[in-house]
RNA sequence: UGCCCUGUGGUGUAACUGGCUAACACGUCUGACUCUGGAUCAGAAAAGUCUAGGUUCGAGUCCUAGCAGGGCAACCA
């Protein structure tokens, strides 16, 4: 990956990482991490992080650490360390082994603990949760200090060394830093280090019921695995102050690891939050973590993204420090730009309707040789079967000419794709319900393809597949998750679950050549002219289950009106 | 009424760190080509850089004062 990357501009981590590497900063090393917390799957925004700190690390012939922040047991589980390690190895990079977990070092969390408090720089409040909460002030006043703030060094390590013996409940005490009460900065007023939990750890089991903060536990986790940039969302900003305070009391020597904040990734019509995905999945709105609508790192890939295009997409947003939402047509651009490549062109109609060839032998089958993709030579070729009865897609037949459409209509020719011209000479219709029931047309048996005859001009091709050879496959259909950009732009009273989109999941039985019954589950195709699908994992030989990916491009369906929500962030 | 961060076409990111006509991608619009209205190719419209002052031969880049958006008051990360 990356080979044109070379003459792109830095950004602005990168321009620090370079600056940092003249200097002689950390003896020019460049180690990050990825340090996800084991509470949820991983989702796109996580894919920009990733790529980031793994990507500064390949760049910069460095290294990089998945690392799992578990530091709260009561919200964290491994389900999620399990999907995340799969989903990061997906995305292509690797950690080669260094794997750790913030739970790895709370021993030495605990001992630093102790020296803070013997340094004089932590206590044990036992001032109750909201009390504190209060005492701490607001960012526009200054706080208020805790009674416990002058206990005595011996009073202090005797009361922690008694909360980590577990004599204490739940939120009765808590050990606190001793900075600043008064500090324009609210995480530098005593931020609370370390509260007792009396809940089992999924790597830790039981042997602790104090759990160190998140403050306490990450700079120092970065310390001790020789991050030397710590790269994180703009969110973690205002707490700088306090990891750089809070390594300036452990460290010795030179050597720091340095946080940098960057912008989150956001896109249109979806949400992002961890929370609001956790709801999305337990209240029903989509099947799970890995339905094909959702955000996540297994939904994309259920819905036939590949690991490449997300990467790309990745490196398409670019990385800043100003909030942004990204068009999710760009999402779309990257799939259709890689799928486009590698997907095997295979011919299905969505929306059949019959097509009689009035001039056709009837029982005859003539195999039409076409090849797998033109845009692959090496992607082979292969045969299609042809006969007097065919669907093709209602959406390619109109009665009555329209100036811009090229497609079929009464009187006039279209070609079938790697078949033959034919012409529409009516169409019969039920009776009752005005419905169209077939078309009836002539072929043209000097124009099949490959003949000179077929060298005619014609308006348009269309897809096809023989009605006595189709196969009856599943589709889903997939539109964004939510009918507006901004799933929070809702009507007073409600909140972003009224924005749901209704229509985002649907289903059809479509007709499809039989070689989609012998391909492999792994490929990627695209169903000519109706846009990219991958088979989905309910697929068994007997019933075929295909998703949507994304649909192509599609001029007509501009022209006409009739363009799916789906697809092309309206511009202005 | 505090502190921190951020303001560049519709969207996102650039601009050799003060120097040519503000670039690139997506999107939009033309046109060419096409046995996918896909792909490909050629081209166009679209910002004068949040505002107002200032420094300078020269400012998107520096200074001052505003304005706007975001973040911060979990025993979450």
């Amino acid at each position: 990956m990356g080979t044109e990357e070379n003459n792109k501009a830095l950004n602005f981590i990168e321009e620090i990482i370079e600056e940092d590497l003249r200097d002689g900063k950390n003896n020019s090393r460049v180690h990050t991490r990825f340090p996800p917390e084991p509470n949820g799957y991983i989702h796109i925004g996580h894919a920009k992080a990733i790529c980031l700190s793994f990507g500064i690390a390949l760049k910069y012939n460095g290294k990089c650490n998945l690392r799992f922040d578990d530091t709260n047991p009561v919200t964290e589980d491994v389900e999620y360390v399990d999907s995340i390690r799969e989903d990061i190895h997906w995305l292509g990079f690797d950690w080669e082994g260094r794997e750790y977990y913030a739970s790895d070092y709370f021993d030495k969390l605990y001992e630093w603990a102790i020296k803070l408090i013997q340094m004089g720089k932590a206590y044990v409040d036992d001032t109750k949760a909201e009390e504190i909460s209060e005492l701490r002030g607001v960012p526009t006043q200054p706080g208020v200090e805790s009674p416990c703030r002058n206990r005595s060094v011996d009073e202090n390590l005797d009361l922690f060394q008694r909360m980590h013996n577990g004599e204490f409940p739940d939120g009765s005490r808590v050990l606190r830093a001793k900075i600043d009460m008064s500090s324009p900065n609210m995480h530098m007023r005593d931020p609370v280090l370390y509260r007792i939990k009396h809940a089992h750890h999924h790597r830790t089991g039981d042997k602790w019921c104090i759990y160190p903060m998140y403050d306490w536990a990450h700079g120092q986790s970065d310390y001790i695995e020789g991050i030397t940039h710590s790269l994180c969302t703009l969110e973690f900003e205002v707490h700088r102050p306090l990891y750089d305070w809070c390594l300036d009391q452990i460290a010795e020597g030179t050597y720091r690891p340095r946080q940098i904040e960057f912008a989150r990734l956001n896109i249109d019509y979806t949400v992002m939050s961890k929370r609001r995905l956790l709801q999305l999945v337990n209240e029903r709105h989509v099947k799970g973590w890995d339905d094909p609508r959702m955000p996540t790192i297994c939904g994309l890939r259920r819905r036939g993204y590949t690991a490449e295009s997300i990467r790309n997409f990745v490196n398409a947003v670019g990385l800043a420090k100003r909030e942004n939402i990204i068009g999710y047509g760009l999402l779309e651009f990257c799939v259709r730009e890689h799928l486009n490549k590698i997907a095997l062109r295979r011919m299905v109609v969505l929306n059949p309707v019959k097509v009689i060839l009035e001039n056709y032998p009837d029982d005859k089958t003539e195999m039409m040789a076409t090849v797998n993709n033109p845009e692959d030579p090496a992607s082979g070729t292969r045969t299609v079967p042809f006969s007097k009865e065919l669907y093709i897609e209602q959406g390619d037949f109109m009665e009555e000419a329209h100036k811009k459409f090229y497609r079929l209509t009464t009187g006039n020719e279209v070609r079938l794709k790697n078949a033959y011209i034919i012409r529409c000479t009516g169409v019969a219709k039920d009776p009752v319900t005005g419905m169209i029931k077939e078309i009836r047309c002539t072929y043209d048996p000097e124009t099949r393809s490959g003949l000179t005859g077929a060298n005619r001009k014609v308006k348009a091709t269309i897809h096809w597949v023989s009605a006595k050879h189709a196969l009856d496959v599943e589709i889903r259909l997939y539109d964004r998750l939510f009918s507006k950009a901004d799933p929070d732009d809702t009507e007073e009273g409600q909140n972003w679950k009224a924005n749901l989109n209704p229509d985002s999941l649907s289903v059809i039985t479509a007709k499809a050549e039989p070689q989609l019954a012998h391909d492999n589950p792994e490929n990627k195709f695209q169903f000519l002219r109706m846009g990219y699908f991958c088979f989905d994992k309910d697929s068994s030989s007997q019933h075929l289950v295909f998703n949507r990916t994304v649909t192509l491009k599609d001029e007509w369906a501009k022209i006409s009106g009739t363009r799916d929500e789906g697809q092309g962030t309206s511009g202005a």
